[in-house]
Order: structure tokens, then C-alpha cells, then sequence
DNA sequence: CAAGCTATTCTGCTATACCGAACAGTTCGC
DNA sequence: GCGAACTGTTCGGTATAGCAGAATAGCTTG
């Protein structure tokens, strides 16, 4: 309709996704959505509404999808739900691998589930969020329910305070804030001056602890991982059940969270905790600029690693 | 390393592809190969190759993959290697949960590791072969290497005979003759003959074992899981060191696997073990009326392409 | 038995996403 | 130190891939 002008799309926001594939991103939505359903999966004209297709393009999506392993419907004509199929769970076992990252913590946290008996997890800054990316259950008992991609708080679980305890002060503080500070159980802490002590703490120690402040009767104790840069790339956190568990136990657990930590942060080149101590006292305000944010090399989204609208977003 | 021989089954299609959307499978194939590519990734050129398509086009597909956390790259501009992104394990893990039949296996696999110390695995028939759909790693010690989507041999694993087992004797025959029946080790059974008779003993007790026929130093033993229909639909191995393991320990745990195997199959609805000696004789000849390869549902392509000169029988 | 939902099939039109070729860096060989 | 040769990146024209919309078929409900 009217002039094609095919000037500049000028579409507003961002624009650093000049070579995108509108199909393949579709099938990427779908695939997520999918994941989203739960169990229970979804059924063609309800997936056809979330991404705003036709019902037709849905279904040659979706049989495309199903023809390769990559989603799986059951039930009859009627009752039809598609969900994910298993090539899937081939994929992300192999994406687990090929992350550096993830295969160098796997053994780690192999080791530490064996040696503690607790659920380990590697978890990776995402704006204020910390996002479970890796896991290792423990035997026997409960497992906890931690799916891959979940997000935590940063105020109140190890890992979320491990992260921010490697920020200075105020980046720490504003990044709690931002998150909400929601209560989760009566003992989570929701005043910002009472967590920037609490970060302290953990910043001394190189270890940050939990105490059924996000969960009741669980708690965990979590420690970040540097780079070569010494900025925090990830964190590693143990949880367990606290029935049983004095508190002086933690402290001993968190040491063996911290050493295992730093073997990884070892492997990356970065700064053991002995180190960082010396170079960089605990939870200092760094001088110079903070921010530092706007730059938007853009020259292609891969170096930063940073999605485009990650970190403020939420809402 | 080493050449496992067997390579891909993917279907290519021919039939049933007719709404299928080229560019998605493209994207997927992109995956798909860039998941066989290992921890090294691949380079784009190289992946432009393999799927037969422009540079251009293959850059597209990589940046839009990339902006979603489905691929990752890193390396400078000439010396970039594209990997898998771990958005993809987010998936994978959510696709283990959707899958019925994976998220009933995975606490008795979790139960059996603990009871047992053995790494269990759960595999589904494709073919003559078993791959590997789920996997509880064992603590400690050494880990087997068995990345999900593994294919594993009919005539020397535990879960390929569980399974071969579980059908009709002549059937099993053709499906271990084509596959090759390779010598994998000193004791691989590479004789027809003396492997029915190692199935015939499978199928009366209701496991199936492998005594370093498939790798030095390592036992593994395994049961097949049926659905309502009496099929067999999947089997769950446990692995091990022989290490300090007499012969008569191997079948204690077979006790155990078969167990763990039974309380599936009841879940599905299925035969328990004492129901199906009594059905039906242990690895007959079933009479040829029986409607064992044809699925009810299969509908679309939803239930697995099976190769096209399959020994399937019936024509 | 009819109403109302579902997944499928079909067809034409348009915009999508291919290709080919030129550009721009970086690392080799000599 | 220069050029050859390889990488990834950018750009436009064009055919085709895949979209929307309506019509069909199947099942479940009242």
C-alpha cells in the first residue's frame, strides 16, 4: 500500500538487529514458548495468538518443528498439544559442553555435590538477576526444584549476594533496589542499608550466605567467579535443607564454596580471593567512573554478551 | 575420536514434507551441526559449507541465532569460531521435563544411582540402536562419557539387548544383523547365533547384561520398559567399573534394574515382568497377526522416522 | 442432531530472505 | 615488510518462500 518507500526502516529502538531472520526468529519463539508451557504443553490456535501468526504459518511451524525432533504433540485431533521434543535435550547437552564456563564448573561442582552433599548450582549475572546455569543434585531426599534459565533474587539467595558483593557499594545497592527487595520469608532482608552490610560481610569472606531467607528451612551459601579482569563473570551456590544444620556449618561449608570457586576463577585467569584482597579492598567504591555503559560497540552483539534490553528492563 | 559408526539417521523427509518452511530448517540444521562440531565450534565459512548455503545467508542465520542465545561466538574476526548458546540448555532442560516418559524415568534413575552407585541412563529405541535420553551420573570417580543423543550399539550394550529382547526372535536377529555386529572388544558377542541365545536368557530373567563387551573394564546392565500395548518402548541401563565386581553381583544389581524398569512400565500402564512371562513366552516367535510394529496414533510424523530397509518385517 | 470448537488444506500475493559479488580486516608466506 | 590468501562483513536485485485468509474436515459438547 502506498509507496513502498523502502527508505531506512527507521525502526525505532534498536537497530542492531539490521541481519535478522524474521522466520527463524518465529521458530525461536515458538520454541520458548513452548518451554514456558510447562508440562502440560499448548495447543495450536492459543500458540498461533502468543506470536501473532496465522494459524496456518503456526501449523507448517510446528510440523516443521516436529518433523526434526524439535517439538512433539500428542493426543487426537481435538485434544492435540504440542510441547518440545527430545532433539532438544540433545542440543543443550551439547550447548552445556561447548561452554567453557559450564564445562569447566561441571567437575567442580561434581566434586563439591560428592564431598557436601549439597545441590550445587552455577548461576550467571543477568542485569540484578542471577540465572541457574548450571546444576548438580544432590543425592537422595528432596531435590529442589531448579530448572535451567530460572532467575534468582540478588537480595536473597548466596548466589544473587555472592554476585553483588563483587560490585562496588552503590552498583550493589542500586541493582538490589531495582530487583525490589521483596520479601520472601520473614527473615529475608528488605532494608537496602542492612544488605549493603550484609554484602560487606560477604565481600570479607569471600562467601555469601542464605539463611532461609529466600526459601523456608533452605539455605545455601554461594561465591562469585572472576575473570582475568577480575569482573565477575558467574557464581557458584550450595543449598540444603537447614534442618540440622547449626549455623557455625554454614561458615565451614562456605570456605569449601570459596576454594571451589576460586579453582574456577583460577582456570580463567582471574584473581584468587587472597588476591583480590590485597589488590582491591572488600566491596570498595571503585574510583573513577561507574556506569560505563553507554559505548554500544555494536559492531556485532557478540562480544558483550549482554542482550539488548537486559538489564533495566523487567516490566 | 573414534570412529562410533553410526552416523546420522535424520530422515531426510521425502514424504510427509509438505508444509515444511525451508528456512527453519535451515536454522536447525545450523544447530544440529554446530552441536556435532564439539567443544572447537565451527568456523562460518565451514558451516556455510555443510548446509549449502551462501556466506551471506549463513551470516543471517548465525546473527539471528546469536541475538537470541541460541549460538555463541568468540575468537577475533578471523580467528571466530561459532558454538551453541546456552539458550539451548534452558530448553533442553525444560524438553526433559515435558517429556512423559523422561520425567517419570529420571527419580527412579536419581534412586537407582543412590541405591546403587551406578551411572543410569535411560535410551529409546531408533532403529537398531538405543540412544541415550536421559542420564544420572554416578558420584565420584570417573565419569562415562555419554552425551545425550548417544547411539549405542543392539549386540554389545545392556540397553541395546534389553531391548532386543523384548522382541520377536527373528526380529531381534535382522535388527542386531544390521547393524553390523561389530567386535568392540575381546568379548563382543559377534555371532548371531550365540547372541540369540544370550537374548533368550535376557528376555527369561528380565535384564540384560554386558560384561565388558562393549568397552574394557566396564559392565553395564539393563531392562526394557513397555507401554500399555505390551510394546517396548525405552530400557534404562546402569553402568560400572567391573573393577572388584564378582559375575554374581552383576546380577543382583540386574534385580534391581529390572525392578526400577518395572515400576516405569507400571506407571505407562504397561506388563510388570511376572505379567509378561505369563502372556506371553519369553522371546517367541510371536504369531504373525500381531500388530507389533504399527502404532496406533502416528498420525503426522510424530512418532519417529524409522530408516526406510529397517528390518520391520511385514514387507 | 446441531452448534462450536478444534486441526488441517488450499490458493494467490507480497515481502522475505536468498545469492553473488565487492569490501575490509588479519595472518601468513616469502 | 609486502602481497597473497584467507577470514568475516556489507550491500542490492530478484525469485521464491512463506504469509494471511477463507474453506474443509473431524471431534466433543449441549
Amino acid at each position: 500500500m502506498a509507496e513502498s518507500a523502502p527508505i531506512e526502516s527507521a525502526a525505532p529502538g534498536g537497530e542492531a538487529a539490521r541481519y535478522r531472520l524474521h522466520g527463524v526468529e518465529r521458530a525461536l519463539d515458538t520454541l520458548e514458548l513452548l518451554a514456558a508451557a510447562g508440562p502440560g504443553g499448548m495447543t495450536l490456535t492459543e500458540l498461533a495468538d502468543r506470536i501473532s501468526v496465522s494459524k496456518s504459518s503456526a501449523f507448517a511451524l510446528l510440523q516443521t518443528l516436529i518433523g526434526r525432533g524439535f517439538a512433539a504433540d500428542s493426543g487426537t485431533r481435538l485434544t492435540r498439544r504440542y510441547r518440545l521434543g527430545m532433539a532438544l535435550a540433545k542440543l543443550g547437552d551439547a550447548a552445556e559442553v561447548q561452554s567453557p564456563l559450564v564445562s569447566m564448573a561441571l567437575p567442580v561442582l561434581h566434586s563439591l555435590t560428592d564431598a557436601t552433599g549439597l545441590t550445587t548450582r552455577l548461576v550467571v549475572p543477568d542485569g540484578p538477576y542471577a540465572v541457574v546455569t548450571a546444576r548438580v543434585d544432590a543425592p537422595g531426599t528432596v531435590r529442589f526444584a531448579s530448572y535451567l534459565g530460572k532467575r534468582e533474587y540478588p537480595h536473597c539467595t548466596s548466589a544473587g549476594k555472592a554476585l553483588l558483593a563483587a560490585l562496588p557499594r552503590e552498583q550493589a545497592r542500586a541493582l538490589a533496589v531495582e530487583a525490589g527487595m521483596q520479601a520472601r520469608t520473614e527473615r529475608t532482608i528488605t532494608d537496602p542499608d542492612a544488605l549493603v552490610r550484609d554484602l560487606e560481610l560477604s565481600a570479607a569472606r569471600g562467601y555469601a550466605i542464605d539463611d532461609e531467607e529466600d526459601s523456608e528451612g533452605v539455605f545455601c551459601v554461594g561465591a562469585a567467579i572472576f575473570d582475568r579482569n577480575g569482573d565477575r563473570v558467574a557464581a557458584i551456590s550450595g543449598t540444603g535443607l537447614k534442618l540440622n544444620r547449626p549455623t557455625w556449618r554454614m561458615d565451614e561449608l562456605g570456605l569449601s564454596i570459596r576454594d571451589a570457586a576460586d579453582q574456577i576463577t583460577d582456570a580463567l585467569g582471574g584473581p584468587s580471593f587472597a588476591d583480590r584482597q590485597r589488590t582491591m579492598p572488600p566491596f570498595a567504591s571503585r574510583p573513577g567512573t561507574i556506569s560505563s555503559s553507554s559505548s554500544t560497540s555494536s559492531s556485532s552483539s557478540s562480544s558483550s554478551g549482554r542482550p539488548p534490553a537486559s538489564g533495566s528492563g523487567r516490566g
